[in-house]
DNA sequence: GGGCATTTTCAGAACTTCCTGAAATATTTG
DNA sequence: CAAATATTTCAGGAAGTTCTGAAAATGCCC
């Protein structure tokens, strides 16, 4: 690797691929719910040693101070990054969760409650307008069927979702250092 | 429940429950990274009994031809749409597909070979930007410090996606009746 | 191959989301 | 508590996406 060997072009090398590393992160954060901004400064945080403050991250990624300051409280609320301080310093810093396996089961139960949860709730109560029992006595033949196959179908749903969710919790539950173990465990149980 | 006892009633419910189903789905959809219209249109052939054609579908989610064209063709690009046909017309008809567990998978590998693997192998290249080992012979401390920090972020993140990966390819490779005995292996094999 | 039914395409309109920059608010320090 | 510094908010504009409707393309039947 003769390419990195003086200390200027280490330095532009790195911050090179730290550019690039946040462009393809940001771009995945945007394929998913999460803004690519928001995406942008997460991996910013993740790739930089340091602890970095506001302006930091508008210097760094060319965004108003505005946004700087919107994406990193989203950030926050996410449980992602964290706040950090200085000595001597009257600015907040931020750093990024460090551990990976962490701020995956992190981000996975926080999309639960806000995507997942309030979905399942109404899907209960859509499943509640149809009834329980179908009493359908006086109703003809093609109603009767309709009512019966919307209600199967919600019930499958559901149940499936539940079973989702069992599996969601049981895979988020296990710590960091038990990953390997469980790969080899789920992939053991299906030998075709 | 007295409240679905004559047909009319019958089959205003059932809609209602549909069109609630549909707003539900459509808005998750939405969430995730696909167009709201287009989860409602896969919403609607899933909670309908009969396979429908282009028309029924912009009359009952009143949209254009033209919309209601691309969503199919997009669902069917995914794999969880078919399209199925009817004796004496012409026309094309659409179905979902009617297993839960199989719709699931599907998505899964359809958003891994699209949105996973493209990222995993920027990420490879930016690796390798900064070598595999490293002379850096020449360089000051603290430029050494970065590139190792750099370096050691990007191998700890691939190595967690590659578990992952390998985690998600376990359990899609799942059969649907099999899902239930998965979920309390995986729970039992973490009783702490 | 002409006529008819159906599907696809696509330019521009409508809508939604995101970002900026400056003003308002909050916090620290002397 | 006033000045200095740091942070948040938000109206308006930029950028991006989704939808429409009509025209073009495709496929089917006699």
């Amino acid at each position: 690797m003769a390419r990195a060997s003086s200390p200027q072009n280490i330095e532009r090398v790195v911050t090179e691929a730290q550019d690039r590393f946040i462009a393809v992160w940001g771009k995945m954060g945007g394929a998913w719910g999460i803004s690519r901004t928001m995406a942008e400064v997460h991996a910013l945080l993740m790739i930089t040693a340091e602890p970095l403050c506001t302006d930091d991250v508008m210097d760094r990624l060319q965004i108003s101070r505005g946004n700087a300051s919107m994406s990193l409280r989203a950030l926050l609320d996410w449980g992602i990054v964290y706040r950090a301080h200085k000595r001597g310093d009257r600015k907040e810093y931020f750093e990024a969760e460090r551990d990976v396996w962490t701020m995956f089961t992190t981000i996975a139960r926080e999309r639960k409650k806000r995507e997942i949860e309030p979905v399942v709730a109404s899907l209960y109560e859509i499943r509640d307008m149809t009834g329980r029992t179908i009493d359908a006595s006086g109703a003809d033949a093609a109603a009767k069927a309709k009512l019966e196959h919307h209600n199967e179908r919600l019930d499958t749903l559901l149940r499936f979702i539940h079973a989702v969710e069992k599996m969601a919790e049981a895979l988020t539950a296990i710590e960091s250092a038990e990953v390997t173990s469980t790969i080899d465990t789920l992939s053991a149980g299906h030998k075709d």
